[in-house]
This record gives C-alpha cells, sequence and structure tokens, in this order.
DNA sequence: CAACGACTTGAATGATCGTTCAAGATAGTT
DNA sequence: AACTATCTTGAACGATCATTCAAGTCGTTG
C-alpha cells in the first residue's frame, strides 16, 4: 500500500468529510474533528482560517476524490457506456444499505443544511453535483445510438443523479 | 379570522416548526425561538422539558398539522380522487417554487438531521410519513376500478411520496 | 551551528449554547 | 378578599462552541 499523504491537514480534511457527512456540518463540533483526526486547535488554525473554510476545503475534496473513489471502481468493473451507469447506481444502493441507509449522498445532507447561508459553500456544492453530472453524462454519450438520438445526454445524467 | 391559540406554548411550537424546517434543528438556537415568539426561557421550559423534547412535540403538531393545513385545500380544490393526488403534487411543487426551492419536505430535512441519534423523533418522522401515504393511499382506494386491480394502493401511495 | 521558516502544541478566550430557578403576574375557586 | 394552581419573567449558570496565541519542535539553509 502506498503511503497516503499524512500532513495534519490531510487527516483534517479526510476526518471532517467523513464527520460532516455522518452528522452534519452544524452537529459535527471542531473539536470532534480535532480528537478524532488526532490533532491540535492550532494545527487547524493554521492550515484553515475557520471552520466555514474548512467545509468548503472539504468540498473541494471531495471533488477530488470523485474520480479515484467513485467512477474509476465503476468503470473498472463494468465496461459498457450503459452498463456503468447502472453499475453505479448499484454501487450507491449497496453502500446505503451497507451502513443501514443512514445516509445517502455525501454532500446532499450538507446541500439541504448549508445552502441557505454560506454561498461559498453552495456554489462548491453545485460545483460537486454538476461533476457527477458531467461523468454519468461521459458515458451516456460513449453509448452513442444506442440511446434515441432525441434524448438530451446531458438532462437524462442530471436526471439519473436526481433519483439517485 | 377566529382568534387562532396563542398561548406561550402555542406560539412556540409554532415558531419552533418554521425555523426547524427554514434553517435545520441543530442550527436553529433555542434563544431564536424564544426571541421570533417573543417568549422567555423559562415560559418554554415550563411547557416543554427541553430542546429535544420540543422537537418531538413539533413533530407531533406536524402531524396533526397535515389535515386542515394540506389535505383539506386540495380536496377543496379537487373532488376526483387521483386529481387530487395530482393536485398535491402541484401545491408542493408551487410552495417550492414560491420559496425559491429553499426547502422542500416541512421534516424531510430533519429527517436526514436527526436520524440518527434521538430514537423519539426517528419514530415521529416515520409517523409523519405514514400520514402523508395514508391520505394518498385513501385517495388511490377511492379511485376504484380506475386504477389496475393489481397495483397495490398503499405502495404506489408510498411512491408517489417518495418521488415528491 | 546558528538562524530561519514551517508546522505543532495545548492552555486559555470570549461567545453562544441549552438550561435553571426564585420571584412575580394571572386566573379560577371558595 | 384570601388562597391556590398555573403560567410568566429574566437574570444567571455551567457546558460547550469556535477560535487565539505564545511557546515549542522540527527540518532546511547559509
Amino acid at each position: 500500500m502506498i503511503a497516503q499523504e499524512d500532513s495534519a491537514q490531510a487527516k483534517i480534511l479526510r476526518t471532517a468529510f467523513q464527520l460532516f457527512h455522518e452528522q452534519g456540518y452544524h452537529a459535527t463540533g471542531v473539536a470532534t474533528i480535532l480528537r478524532e483526526a488526532g490533532v491540535n486547535p492550532g494545527s487547524m488554525y493554521h492550515a484553515f482560517p475557520g471552520k466555514e473554510a474548512l467545509l468548503e476545503e472539504v468540498l473541494r475534496y471531495a471533488l477530488t476524490l470523485l474520480r479515484p473513489a467513485v467512477i474509476a471502481p465503476v468503470e473498472a468493473k463494468e465496461e459498457d457506456p450503459l452498463n456503468r451507469v447502472f453499475g453505479l447506481l448499484d454501487q450507491y444502493r449497496q453502500g446505503m444499505v451497507h451502513n443501514g441507509c443512514r445516509m445517502g449522498c455525501p454532500i446532499g445532507n450538507l446541500a439541504l443544511e448549508v445552502s441557505d447561508d454560506h454561498r461559498g459553500a453552495r456554489v462548491l456544492i453545485a460545483a460537486n453535483f454538476e461533476n457527477w453530472v458531467k461523468e454519468v453524462a461521459a458515458w451516456l454519450e460513449a453509448a452513442g445510438d444506442r440511446l434515441p438520438q432525441d434524448v438530451d445526454r446531458a438532462r437524462l445524467a442530471r436526471f439519473v443523479l436526481t433519483v439517485m
């Protein structure tokens, strides 16, 4: 196993990402993140200006995580573009069953919690969603003429993810 | 207009209901509820043991609000059972457009936020959902043979609300 | 090895959180 | 009018929140 990046910043990012989508943003105290990550307050405030900035960085982190952690496994298992779409849905479903339907989309809950105030987070949440849409749309376009010509691939991709 | 119940308890209940589903449970401080309701801490803690108990009472309040505030208007506008189902969906959609898609189901957000801990709230959230299902299922059954015989009314009702 | 920047330490801070309670107001009963 | 039960008042409380900072460690550079 390749030694994974384990700077304090990386540990905080990973821990916060997990806790935010397990418990929500407001419900997760900074102290909890620090304890779980095994890091002291100063280290966090050296790496991030504050909790809100940490949230934004976590959302950026999620952005970079989509391809290696979600898309790549599906593409490895399924060769056919359309099967990849169903493979994604299936993997998502299995993930929900695995942890007892406790949570769905890693950032979906955050979307509901933070959308009102906090402009920066909102656009990053939207960016994350569009990121997913982009990948699925690419699969749909790769399906070529196996999909009816008059189907808007981008719109269908967005629909697939909305359902998800 | 009939004088509406305006005891401190009722004011707190109404205010908390609104704030909880506007901002979420954790994001809404007790102080905010009290200020918005124009009530003092002591009054609240006379009526409710604490914030968690208030949440449960709010969910019970939502339970009683469904028929007069949601179902009745739809039934008044649409006579036909099936049209009532679509009327409900339409009214819901209009509600979302009206406040800029800021929030969906009054208690759906709470469901995501509070489902993990707090057993009491979880069953009340489930009860609320089943309450909606029950009303829609009644409409579907009233549709009689206009729906295929082999369609499970209860399951279809649950599906309609899941989509919603 | 001296000096420096980058990062970590952890106790301390003020703000805000949910909550308490003794004292006062109010309405209902006798 | 006096008594009682019920509800309201609002200052105060400890706990926890996010955040700060002076002191310390560590690797790098001159």
